[in-house]
This record gives structure tokens, sequence and C-alpha cells, in this order.
DNA sequence: CTGATCACG
DNA sequence: ACGTACGTGATCAGA
């Protein structure tokens, strides 16, 4: 059996969390602590051990058979705080919400139910619990996890680890009935504790054993467990936990997935833990996750004939390309081309198939998920369309898009052509909503068109560079590895930061430093600050260097070339900020920074006698600054056109600009990047290698000059913080829910998120607008656009067209959009990419 | 399949 | 006291 089955007994574990955390408060006064407790622990098991199933078992209140048995039972417990007698039903309610049956019976305790589902069902069982006496329970099939104190010390018994504790399962129940409980107010043996029970059940094996041979015991000990004969027998029989209980339950009752709903979501916000959330996957919808049932009829199409009727005098066609052709003409029509059969009955084929539906949408409005994807394999060019993919991202607010079926589950849908109908109306809805119709009809939209023409075109690539400069590559490579291994007496893969690690700091004993999750740190970082240790450190800087250019970008970008170009995947879903990101191959990551890398830019080339023309927006972020703050000096940096970074330094150190050293210059330039970042002392110190007092004080003088940066990045995060998201130029949102998270560093993140967004995304957004202008001009012209890095749009242009395209890039740029400051992009032109700097 | 590393803006 | 810079993607090693 592949189950696993997860048994919690909810009111140990509730108590056990509720005594080990401070006494969580909502605003309201209400309290949490121990439903923060208990989640905890239930994500953590739900993540490690991946259970198939789940039950939580609850105590109900009233007298349970154990009561009748003994009147005694239980009757010094105090009774429940009230502070955690409040937190029950909103637990129960939560875990409902998450889909885990609750599964309670009228006098008997959650020990008895647990016992029972663990004998029902022959699969593998944890029982999590903070009581041992469900050690009895314990089964070649039955583990129980014992949280030891607090709720995150978890020790796991088996039979073997029980047995180190020297009993069978059964003897822990005999143990327990020689010992009694004085938390259940068991009475046991009187005079026989921990230490005897054991050393009498280790002795004679069991309870009856004991008793019988009780005349054998010496001591008072033999006398008085012979006279507590029945009381042995009573404390037993309460402590035997039942597995017979008559509780309804199957396994099917208990089944289990990790995603959660909107509920979930909501409740968690409710009890303000929504810092739980982080570490829950839930189903994609956020606005209205209600199933819709489509009331839809499918008919197959077989001819050309059939299918050019059902889609006679319609505006709109839906599609989903899957195994089989699935269009609708509206919400209740749907129809199916069956392409596994191949051949219809007038002999049209898949291909057929396509074209008819090629001209049928350049007519129409078509909708469907992923345009630029679809518009690729099959040339489909739409009159209109709209992209579910799309729309998902804007209105969903960043969250990851991961395929059709996840965004229209979310919404209670089902994958098909007629349900796309009901789809668009729902994202339409929240898109408006939330303010980003606008920005999906006049940005995203028409972006994607033209990413679509970007990504057809390609960049061509000169293969020849590439080839030499992977002998080039290959050569240093060898050496580099040779000489390293003579220098650590023999060889090991040097690409492994594993067994580096081993060589550094176990073999050639330089001293230890940082640590990863899983060893030696062994990163550049750390190797540079062994620089001058050992002669094998800048070998191995060098090697590093190499291999990263010859792996990632010189071989690996060869397979990429096709018919002499490349032609990369712009991904417009996939980041929170709004930026595009690149992929197969990215080509957003060439090596620039450093002056020897540069080489692979070299084999990027205009076409045919061509040119490269590029511009890059100068200092965008830092203009956004300007622009959201209104910060007087920043403003006047950018309209009198000086060193920014220079004039930033001349007001942290409060010195005049031309004192400004070009260290001094490099230090403000990191404080820039930090307060883009969402500064933090520490990060700038590390970032600096100085004390983190000199990092705090440069902060410190920065907002003292520009104290209106302050009062915006301050802004930002209340707003963020209101609102529940960030927003940014175009009135883009980025959920935020963690500003309120009571985990210090959970909030601080979202915080400097807060503080970045706004002027990552804006960024993002004014060169959209800037692409969507160059495209449009540029249309009738033999140059065209082919790629963009973020800030930076590279066209490939004709020899004869260089300096009008230079004027309209320019032009385009600094155009986009009218900040409070000037927005400056300059152009160039050569004919590599290398060249372009 | 995840973590470490390193490439970019 | 906490333990951090923001946003990405590709490759490799080693479970």
């Amino acid at each position: 059996m592949s189950n696993k089955i997860l048994l919690l007994d909810s009111n140990s574990l509730m108590h056990r969390a509720y005594h080990a955390l401070p006494n969580l408060k909502t605003s309201k006064c209400m309290y949490t602590g121990a439903i923060f407790g208990f989640l905890n622990i239930l994500l953590r098991l739900v993540k490690e051990q991946q259970p198939t199933h789940i039950a939580a078992a609850f105590d109900l209140k009233g007298p349970t058979f154990r009561h009748e048995m003994y009147a005694g039972y239980k009757a010094t417990r105090k009774p429940m705080d009230e502070e955690l007698r409040q937190q029950v039903e909103p637990l129960k309610e939560l875990i409902s919400a998450m889909g885990i049956k609750i599964v309670s019976m009228q006098g008997y305790e959650g020990d008895d139910i647990l016992g029972t589902l663990s004998r029902r069902f022959d699969d593998d069982c944890i029982i999590v619990t903070g009581d041992r006496d469900s050690f009895q329970l314990v089964s070649p099939t039955t583990k129980v996890f014992w949280t030891k104190k607090g709720v995150t010390d978890i020790e796991v018994y088996d039979e073997a680890r029980l047995l180190e504790d020297g009993f069978t399962p059964s003897q822990y129940i005999d143990y327990k009935a020689l010992r009694g409980d004085p938390s259940d107010n068991i009475p046991g043996v009187s005079g026989v504790g921990e230490k005897t029970a054991k050393q009498l059940i280790a002795e004679f094996g069991s309870l009856d054993a004991v008793l019988d041979n009780a005349d054998k015991i010496k001591g008072k000990i033999g006398q008085t467990v012979a006279a507590s004969r029945d009381i042995a027998l009573l404390s037993r029989a309460l402590a035997v936990i039942k597995t017979d209980v008559p509780v309804e339950c199957t396994l099917e009752d208990i089944k289990f997935t990790p995603v959660y709903s909107r509920e979930v979501k909501n409740k968690l916000a409710e009890l303000e833990i929504s810092s739980l959330a982080n570490r829950m996957a839930f189903e994609d919808g956020i606005e209205s996750a209600e199933p819709i049932a489509v009331d839809k009829t499918t008919t197959d199409i077989e001819c050309v004939e059939e299918f050019r009727r059902a889609i006679e005098g319609k505006r709109q066609i839906s599609l989903v390309i899957g195994e089989d052709i699935l269009f609708a003409t509206d919400e209740k029509t749907e129809f199916r081309i069956k392409c596994a059969q191949d051949l219809f009955s007038d002999g049209m084929n898949f291909d057929d198939a396509i074209s008819e539906l090629k001209s049928a949408v350049a007519e129409r409005e078509l909708i469907c998920y992923d345009y630029k994807a679809l518009s690729k394999e099959y040339g489909f060019e739409a009159r209109e369309f709209f992209d579910v993919m799309i729309a998902a991202h804007l209105a969903r607010e960043s969250a990851p898009i991961k395929g059709l079926e996840q965004v229209m589950g979310a919404d209670g849908l089902t994958t098909g052509a007629a349900e796309l109908f009901v789809e668009r109306s729902i994202l339409e809805k929240q898109m408006t909503q939330k303010d980003v119709y606008k920005l999906f009809l006049e940005v995203e939209q028409p972006l994607c068109v033209v990413l679509r023409n970007m990504e057809k075109r390609g960049v061509c690539v000169s293969e020849a560079v590439l080839k030499e400069l992977e002998g080039k590559y290959a050569d240093i490579i060898d050496s580099l590895t040779a000489r390293i291994y003579e220098l650590a007496g023999g060889a090991f893969n040097i690409a492994s930061p594993k067994q580096l690690g081993e060589i550094l700091f176990d073999k050639l004993a330089l001293k230890r430093g940082k640590r990863t999750k899983t060893g030696y740190s062994v990163n550049e970082d750390v190797l540079v600050s062994h620089y001058d240790e050992h002669p094998i450190i800048p070998l191995i800087l060098e090697y590093r260097k190499y291999a990263k250019l010859q792996s990632t970008y010189v071989v690996g970008m060869q397979q990429l070339v096709t018919r002499g170009r490349i032609h990369t995947e712009y991904n417009q879903c996939v980041t929170m900020t709004g930026r595009l990101s690149s992929t197969n191959p990215n080509l957003q990551n060439l090596p620039a920074r450093r002056e020897e890398a540069r080489d692979i830019k070299q084999a990027f080339v205009a076409s045919d006698g061509g040119v490269l023309v590029s511009a890059d927006y100068s200092q965008i972020e830092l203009r956004l600054l300007a622009h959201f703050s209104g910060d007087e000096q920043l403003i006047h940096a950018f309209e009198s056109g000086d060193d920014i970074h220079a004039i930033t330094a001349s007001h942290i150190l409060g010195k005049p600009i031309e004192e400004v050293t070009p260290s001094e210059r490099r230090d403000a330039k990191a404080v820039n990047f930090g307060i883009i970042y969402g500064i933090s002392g520490f990060g700038l110190a590390e970032n600096l290698s100085i004390p983190r007092y000199r990092a705090t004080a440069y902060i410190d003088n920065y907002f003292l000059t520009h104290p209106k940066v302050r009062e915006f990045m301050d802004g930002c995060v209340d707003e963020a913080r209101e609102k529940g998201y960030a927003i940014t130029l175009l009135g883009r949102r980025r959920n935020l829910t963690d500003l309120k998270s009571s985990n210090y560093m959970v909030r601080s993140a979202a915080e400097r998120m807060a503080m970045n967004t706004p002027l990552q995304g804006s960024a993002a957004d004014i060169i959209k607008l800037a692409m969507l202008g160059v495209e449009k001009r540029l249309e009738k012209m033999k140059s065209k656009m082919i790629l963009q890095i973020h800030d930076e749009l590279i066209i490939d242009a004709a020899a004869d067209e260089v300096d009008e395209v230079k004027r309209i890039l320019e032009e385009e740029m600094q155009g986009a959009y009218k900040l409070r400051v000037p927005l400056i992009a300059e152009a160039k032109a050569a004919k590599n990419w290398a060249e372009l700097k």
C-alpha cells in the first residue's frame, strides 16, 4: 500500500501548542496561539511526510466509557483554560476548510478513535500526539510521532524505538497500569513509580505475570503489588486504548490533497495568522471559486462542411488544442474535432482543420490560453483575441500562472472551450474590479503580439565565433583543471561544492567560515576572502569563470541556434513585478559586467549587411524614485543631468561634489541600489564589506538629506499594508499580505518588496509602453526590434535606416511616459552586441 | 527534484 | 533578538 495516513490527536496537540507558545491574540482579542501552533506542526508534517490521508480526532464534551468504569477518571483534571477553549471551534472550522476530516464520537476519547482508525486500514499510519499512552498503538504499520516538548520537537516511536525504552507496545499498557497516571487520575499501584514499574515489567514480562508472581517480589513492593491486584487491573483497563470504536469513517472520507481553498486563506487572515499561508498551496482562484456548472452541448465535427456551418455568423471562437481540438462559439455551444482519428469523413486531416481554424480566427475574436504560443505554433493571426493566461496573471495579482487547468479550476470550471467563455467574463470582472483592465487591453495584450514578433525574428548568431570560443575555453579549462588537481594532490570534481569544500577546508586546512545548509559555503565571496591563503584559490576562481561561460553560454547557446538564429522566448506571466523574463535561452543574462566575459556577445550580430542599434534607460528606477517621492534634490540632480552617484556621495558625506573620490562614488552607488531594493543597514554593509554602523550611517545621512524619499518608502509600506498590495505606475498590483506577518523576517522581506515593486514594476511598465511605440514606428521599415533586456531595447537595423532607427528608439523610449524628471535613453549602433557599450 | 552557484538588470 | 538586500534563469551535483 502506498497510502500514508496521518492521525492527529487534536486535543493533545492543541494543549501542547497552547502551552508552548505565548498567548497570541488578534487585534480583536481573539486567542490564536494554539491554532497557530497546531497548524504549524500540521503543515510541517504535511510537507515532510506527504500523507495521502489525514484524520483529526477531537474529544467531545461529556463522560466516556472510562468514567463509567471508574468515577475518579480524570477527576483531578482542571477545566480547559478559557483562552484555549475559545480556540477549539475556530480550529475545527479551519481544519475542515482544509479538507481534513474531523472525527469524534460521544463516549470515546481521541486516542480510541485514532487507535481504531490505525487498525481499520492496513496502510501506514502516523499517530501524532503529545500523549505517551499512544505508544501502545505502535505496530509494524503504525508509528507514533510524539511531541516531546513544545510542538516542534518530535520523536518518532516505532517498535524499535519503544524497545529501546524497554517495552513492547502491550507492555507499555502494563507499565502504565502499574505506575498509574496522575494526570488522568489513574491510580496504579501505590509506591510503584516509573523506575519500579519498568523493572517489574522487564523482569516478568507482563502485568499478569507480575501479579501472579507478587510473592517473588522482594520487600514492601511485593506486598503492595499483591494487595493492589484489583486496582492494577482497573488501571490497565483504563489505560487500554480502544481499537474497535464504531466510528463512521472510511478511507475515502479522510483522503487529503494539500491544496487549499480561498476559504482557508480567508480564515487565516481573519485569525491574523496569514503568515502560515506562505507554506500552503492554494487553488489559484481568488474571487469566486463557487463551482460553476456549464450547461453546454458538444458536437463532433467530421467534415469541413460541418466546421464552416458551426462558425458561420459567429463573432467569437474559443479554442483549446489538446488531444482533440475543442472550440466553442458561445458558452453553450462547443464542438470537437477528434484528431486522434486523423481522417474525417471527407478526408480532412489535422492540418486541414488547423488551416480552417486559421481563416476562421482571422476574422473573429479568439478566446484562448497563451495566444503567443498558439500563434507561433499554428500561425494564427486573430483579428482580436482575449488571452486568459495574461488576464489571469493581472487579475490574480502575480500569482504564478501554471497552466489553463489551474486557472479555470480555480473558478470551479473544467477545461473546455465553452468554459473559456465563462472564464473570460470572470476575468473581465476581476480585472475591472482591480483597475487593471485598461493595462490588459492597452499594454499587455498588444505587447503579447510584439513579443511574438520579436521571438519569431530571433537574433543572428555567428556559430563560428561560438565554436572558436568553445575551443579556447576548453583549453583554458583543461589547463586549469590539471594545475588544480596538482595543487590538491589528486583529482576531484571541481564543480562539486561538496568535494571542493572538503579539499579546501579539510585537506588543505583553510580557515572554515560560512556554511550552507548542506556543508561549507564555497561561493565566490568565500573564495575571494581566502584569495591569498593558497595558490589553488585563484585557479578555482578562474576555473569557475570559464566553466560557467562554457557550459551555460558557449555550449548551451549553440544547441539553440536554428538557421543561424536564436529565438528566445519571452515570458509575460512569470514575474511578480511585471518584468519580462527570457528563456530557451535566457538572453537577458548574457555576460556583460566583466570585461573579459563579453566575448560571447560578439557572436550576436545584425542580419545581412545590417547593424545592431540599442538604447538603454539611464537610471530609470532612481528617476522613478524622484518622480514618486518628489524629492527636490533628486529631481534637481536629474534635471541638471549630473552624475547621480557622485551627487549622492556628496549628499551623504556632506562634501562638495568635486571632492568625491571614486571609492566614495562607488559606495554611494551601492547606497542607491540599496534604496531601490528597500534599504537595510545589514544588506548594505554586506554588499560593501564595511561595518554595519558605517552602512547605517550612510543610510541615515541619505534619509536626512532626502526626507521625501523616506516619506515615500514609508508610504509604500503603509499603503501596501492597508490595501494588501503594492502598485505600479500603470496600476499593476502585487499582493503582499505578508506585511502583516508576525514573523520579523517574513514581514521585513515583504516590506522591501513593497518598496521595490513600485520602482522595478513601473520601470517595466514604461519600457513596455516604449516597446509598443517602437514596434509601431518600425512597422513599415526594414529594421525590427529583436531584444529587450529590462531597461534596454535592441533593434536589428538596416544599414540605410540606422539614423532614423536611433532617433525613433530615443524618442519612443524617452517619451514613453511623462515623469517629473526627464527619461534619458541614448542610442548606439555597432556590428555586434559586444560593441554596443 | 532541490540547493548551490553564478550570469544579468 | 531576529538574520536580510530587489527581480530573474541555466547548469551541475547529489540525494
